[in-house]
RNA sequence: CGACACCUCCUCGC
DNA sequence: GCGAGGAGGTGTCG
């Protein structure tokens, strides 16, 4: 189980944002960042897990930690709507995901 | 015009606090001030133009000064409130009130 | 309206 | 460097 925990904030909201993600893989952490400017706080932290699962091999069972309903909620609602959609192996890969908030 | 000058701290905040006010009227200066136990900064801050405020003749041309943006912004909405209900003669005595940050 | 974030500002301190 | 007491706002969803 790979573990990501991603955070994002945003200097005024909307400014100059920035995002982050640490990936726990078997004792490996990695750590990937990155900034923009005219952003919002909900772009960051919505950016810093999709860079993430770009980093990481397809199908890997991972669980995603973020402290954003907007992200978590949002995610959720994606893999409904894409299930609907039918993305057959893309949903299959994602139904692996776990999300959780930060407690 | 009548010139008030406060100020309150508090040590550890929530702690043990203290307020003070000077009232310059005509060259007579007059110094007042308190202390309370288990407060606020912001209580002790609002205390001292309260207090000053009581010792003054009503009616009085008043100029306030206080380095809290939580006195000043404040009592600036109490007299907007208490415009809407319409204190009649409270309002006219408390429009001569200026409020200065100190800068 | 509620929730979760992101801040901005001013004070008070440790 | 850290935190608390306060008031003001936006980014997004249901």
């Amino acid at each position: 189980m790979i573990k990501i925990y991603t955070d994002g904030s945003c200097l005024g909201n909307p400014g100059n944002g920035g995002w982050a993600a640490i990936i726990i893989d078997d004792k490996k952490k990695t750590k990937i960042k990155g900034s923009k400017k005219d952003t919002t706080n909900n772009q960051m932290e919505l950016l810093a897990p999709i860079k993430a699962l770009k980093k990481i091999p397809k199908g890997s069972n991972v669980q995603i930690f973020t402290d954003s309903k907007y992200v978590k909620s949002g995610i959720t609602e994606w893999i409904h709507n894409w299930k609907k959609m039918d993305g057959k192996q893309l949903i299959n890969d994602l139904l692996k995901i776990k999300i959780s908030g930060l407690n």
